[in-house]
DNA sequence: CGTGAAAGAATCTCTAA
DNA sequence: TTAGAGATTCTTTCACG
């Protein structure tokens, strides 16, 4: 991975839909020669896939809430993985240090459905304590890719 | 925004490099049809913008990193917005509800380069208090698309 | 709002250096 | 790795239902 590459993948993630004679011009190859990069970067999986940055609030997912997670002590762990990884609110979880055992990331489209979110893990017999936090605006928003769908 | 609407952004959010007729035959819509939704999904701004999805390890950037912010008493709020919005590593900042104020997601390429991160924001005298959590492992990663480049 | 067909671009393939 | 040329495929436009 050279310069030449992390120009491609800075245009790219810019806009993903410039065409590789437009690239090429920027960065100094044939449009070939882009494609060629474009498809090992691809392969090594350096470039997960293209896809979509949406706006939250269009999709109906306005409200962003933080739950840091403390499991029960007999929670099977990895149960809680999968479903997390399957939940189609879960946008990230993460094993994290701290006091916290994971903070999970996920948009709802209100705050009473944090409540159900919440209850949910209860059920599971996952959630042992819990302390949630919600956005009340974003200066650095992040892109917005649900998982579902 | 119909049913029609949101099975296209699924199937571009899985794959934006899919062709009009491909999206076509699965809602049952000609390419013609299909781009013009594009088209007025993007204008409307329910689409951002068309991306990548990067591998974090692959772009060198291997260590999440979330940090709870309070602000001094006296310092430019409007300024350090500004600041995180323009700041290569913050993925993500938010204002948050709880005890901290601010909630910012970065990615450096290993911990010793936080203790940088931190220094800047003392040296621009936005931090009051703060606290670093890592991030061990994502059991849902999220996404990653840097900003800058 | 959707369609089909034509025109215009972009991508992909292959060969060669 | 890169480049160029040709073949293929995709996107865009538009007149019409």
């Amino acid at each position: 991975m050279d310069d030449i590459d992390l120009k491609i993948i800075g245009l790219l993630a810019l806009d993903a839909k410039r065409s590789l004679a437009d690239i090429g011009g920027s960065v100094g190859l044939a449009p070939s020669s882009v494609n060629e990069r474009i498809r090992r970067l691809t392969a090594s999986g350096a470039i997960r896939r293209f896809t979509l940055d949406l706006d939250p609030a269009a999709m109906g997912m306005q409200t962003l809430v933080f739950v840091w997670i403390a499991l029960r002590e007999d929670a099977d762990e990895t149960a809680f993985r999968e479903y997390a990884a399957n939940h189609p609110l879960i946008l990230e979880c993460h094993h994290v240090t701290g006091a916290w055992a994971y903070l999970v990331k996920l948009r709802v489209s209100a705050p009473p459905e944090i409540e159900g979110f919440l209850a949910d893990l209860k059920e599971h017999r996952f959630l042992g304590r819990s302390e949630t936090v919600i956005a009340l605006s974003s200066p650095v928003p992040g892109s917005f890719t649900p998982k579902d769908m």
